[in-house]
This record gives structure tokens, sequence and C-alpha cells, in this order.
DNA sequence: CCAAAAGTGTTGAACTTACACCCATGA
DNA sequence: TCATGGGTGTAAGTTCAACACTTTTGG
């Protein structure tokens, strides 16, 4: 740790102690998509080699909800982004050694449970932002991943196969796609999210069925090869089914 | 609130103050079967006419899931429990009036985030345990509730629709029957738990092809009418479906 | 016209659903 | 023996994976 960082951190350490709920955190897992390659939002503390999983901490008097939207709206200038918790992260030893020079009492070193979120969001709103904390905040691939901090590999991962999981019965795509798009855009994205290719017509049969698309009366041109359709996803629709779910077996 | 649980409260608020985490607790769903009916495991505070899910505090120096084990064995005097971290619960105004008449540092008034875990448990390995703070702690029906404090009527619901979402793609049943049971038996837990009833013929070869269940040369006699075959479940490939996942549409 | 990608059709296997049928058992 | 529940069979419809075929586009 560098001076910078360490003389950051004894400044705020009262502010926060003051603020916010001691012993719990919140970190986010940002999902993003661009260039056909599935992209995590993520941060450099000053002075350290390893990134971590953007987060912060719950004001006093503020939701969880609330809290997580407003940590993310912080780092990325977007608002309104989907938010999903999906579990709590907390062994005694998940901190480990980033603070180890630092004085006891500092409000950082104290042991955090921190609650998860993974959040989807369009590459294209993102404006990622350097906060006091940290010397970089940027888009990086899932496929190439940087060494990370604490138990932040855990916590990715973690929201990975949650996000696998949750494909088998939510729509993905609002979220992370522009208005309007192709279907191979779209299953790039679902390729690119459970890392395995797909087959096109079992694809295209599947979403269809799904009916939450509207199929345009317009095409991708600019391409070398036949223009693809455009599609819209149907909002109520698409809402619809995020709330009841695509396909339950019982 | 009557005096006793007043007092119980003032006297042990500076322990809790030392030994546990604050603004953080643990909440329990704990599921059990018998009498073919889905059960709950819930408390009752001394003085109070509404009914709470067992839960605790988390010490300063233990794991997270280790303080879920803990809390349930000390509730039910039932080791290595199936336990499930499902959501954690954040709202400012969630523990609303319980302690509007305690003083105001309170241990317990304070404002906290609940991790909450759903439970399966044999009904039959568990003996329910009062504790200081609470007048009752038993076993509802969860098709015939009583009415609920604070939140955790939301926690309950918010747990049953996970358990039930779980099925679609882990195994369940070697936590909440006996050793050895019945299809019918097995199926009456799955019916139980969705609400809805299945069909026989289907249920029996879904069970079969999940390849989770070694049929038994008994029967269990006794019964008025053909005696059904008894099954063990496959501990070993029980043990596998849980990591690996009973279906995955993709 | 050609290459390549988009869109659609086909086919057999697997699974689901909804029944029907037979079997075993105690009353 | 008979009512009832347990175990299995079957036929129609649906979904699946894999592959082939057709269409559309720019070069």
């Amino acid at each position: 740790m560098n001076k910078t960082l360490y003389n950051t951190l004894i400044e705020l350490s009262p502010i926060c102690k003051k603020d916010y709920l001691s012993s719990i955190s919140v970190d986010c897992v940002v999902f993003g998509f661009y260039n056909d390659k599935l992209k995590v939002l993520l941060i450099q503390l000053d002075g350290l080699d390893a990134w971590g999983l953007p987060g912060g901490y719950i004001l006093k008097e503020e939701d969880l909800n609330k809290a997580a939207n407003r940590i993310l709206e912080e780092r990325t200038g977007a608002k309104d982004i989907f938010l999903n918790q999906f579990k709590s992260f907390g062994k005694t030893n998940r901190s480990e050694n980033v603070f180890k020079d630092c004085p006891d009492d500092l409000w950082h070193k104290q042991r955090y449970i921190s609650v998860a979120f993974y959040a989807l969001i369009d590459y294209h709103k993102v404006t990622p932002v350097v906060d006091k904390y940290s010397a970089a905040c940027e888009w990086k691939d899932v496929d190439n991943l940087p060494d990370f901090m604490m138990d932040h590999q855990t916590i990715f991962e973690s929201a990975l196969l949650q996000l696998r999981k949750d494909l088998n019965y939510k729509p993905v795509g609002l979220n992370l796609l522009p208005e309007k798009f192709t279907m191979p855009e779209l299953q790039r994205l679902y390729e690119a999210i459970l890392n395995k290719e797909l087959n096109r017509g079992n694809f295209y049969r599947r979403m269809k069925r799904y009916g939450i698309l509207n199929k345009l009366d317009e095409t991708r041109k600019g391409g070398a090869h036949k223009a693809p359709d455009l599609y819209q996803f149907d909002k109520e629709a698409y809402k619809c089914s995020l709330e009841n779910g695509l396909s339950e077996i019982w």
C-alpha cells in the first residue's frame, strides 16, 4: 500500500465510522457486453497490484438495495441499474492482509460481512469513475482477468455462476444490449455468458417461443453478408417473464 | 412486551455488544416434513403475540456459515444441518416497533441487516429449544401460519419460493425424510413443498431418471393396500447432483 | 456468380402429459 | 372379493440436438 492510500484511509476513517453501519459492506459484480465479450467492471486500489470489485458501505438510515444502487451510481454514473442480490460473504479471514500495515482501529480494517450483488448494464451507458481510494476503474474481459484482492475472485465466480443459473428461468439482454439488436447479437451475448457455443436454429426457436421479442421492419445493413433482422424486447412481456420465470419444471 | 423479556434484554444487551458483530443478524427458515405436511420452526418472544424465525447474531471471530449452524444447533439440538443461504434483508424499517419501549442504546433495538438461510431437517431429529428470549418454539404447518413479527413473513415467503426454485435443479429429500422411504412419501414431500398435486407415473419416472435412488428389497408393510417399495438415497449420486445440478437448459 | 452469414426446415430421440391397466393388500 | 392405492405401460404431443437447405447480402 502506498502513502497516498494510507493517508486517505486515515483521513476518511472517522467520517465512515460516523455515517455507515459497521461490519457490513456491499460488493458489486458489474457485467457489461461489448465487442462480443462479456466484461466486468473492476477497480484498483491506489498502490496495489490486485484488482477488486466496486463496493461500499451502507448509510445508517439507508435501505440495503438503495445502498447498492447508490454505490453503483457513484461508480458508473448510471441510474436504475438492474441489480440482483445473490449472496453474502462472511468468512472471518476474507479481507486478509490488505490493511495489515494500518492501525487496528481503522474503519476499513474491521471485519466485514459483504452483501454481494450482480449488475447488468449497458456498456455504453457507463462512465467508470475513479474515486478517492482507487487508482483505476476499468472494464475487463471475464476470460482474461487480473489477480483479485481479498475474496473477490470467489465473489466474482459466484456471481457468474448465479447469472448462468438465472439464464435458465429469467430473460437477459434488456440491460446488456442496445435498444435494437439482431438475433446473432443476442446469441453471442448468451454464448459469452455461458462460455460455450449454441446452435443457431435452436436458439432462434427458443427465443421466439419465449415471446419477449418484437421483430422490427428493419435489418442491420452494412455487414458483408445477408442483413439480419432487428429486434426489440417487448418491455411488458419481458417484465412479466422476469417476474414469473421462463421455464419451471414442476 | 412483558417485563420478563424487557429485563432479559436489558441484562443481555452489554454482553451481546461485547461478543457479537453489530448491525448484522442471521435468521433461519427451518423446514421439516411430518404427517404429509410441510412444517416450519417458529418461536414466540416472551409476551408477544406474533411469531418469528429463529435467529441470532454472529460472533466477532466466527464465520457466517458457522454462525448459522451454531444458532440452529442451539435451537434444535441437531448438528450438520443442511443450510442454504438465500438472501439478505436490509430495509431500514424492517424491525419496526418490536423494541419501541426499550432504551435506544439497547443492543437488540439497533438496525440490522439480516442474512437469511433456509434449513432442511428431519422432523424427528429436532428438539425445539425455548431460550431466554422466547416463550415458545414450535413446528407450524406452512399452510396455516400465525402472524409474524417484523418482516419475517417476507423472509419466510422468500425462503419457500427459493426452495421451490431449487427443486428445479437440486435433489431434495435426504434431509427431510427418514433413511428409508417410499415413492409415494417422496412424492407427497414434493407436493407439500410445491403445494400442488403431481402425476404419479411421471413423478416415478423422473425420480428414477435422476439416478439418486436405490430400490431396497423391502416393502412398507402395514398399510391397508399394496405394500409400496422402500427406497434409500444413493448418497454419492445425491451429493453429486447437489453439486452439479439435475437439469440445466443451456 | 461466389462466399458467408442469416433464416428456416427436417428428422429422430428424448421427455412430458394424460391416461389406462394390472397388481398387491387388508378389510 | 372388492375397494384402494402402488407400480408400470402406452400413445399423442412437445421439445431437443443436429444437420441440411434456402435466402440475402457485398464484393
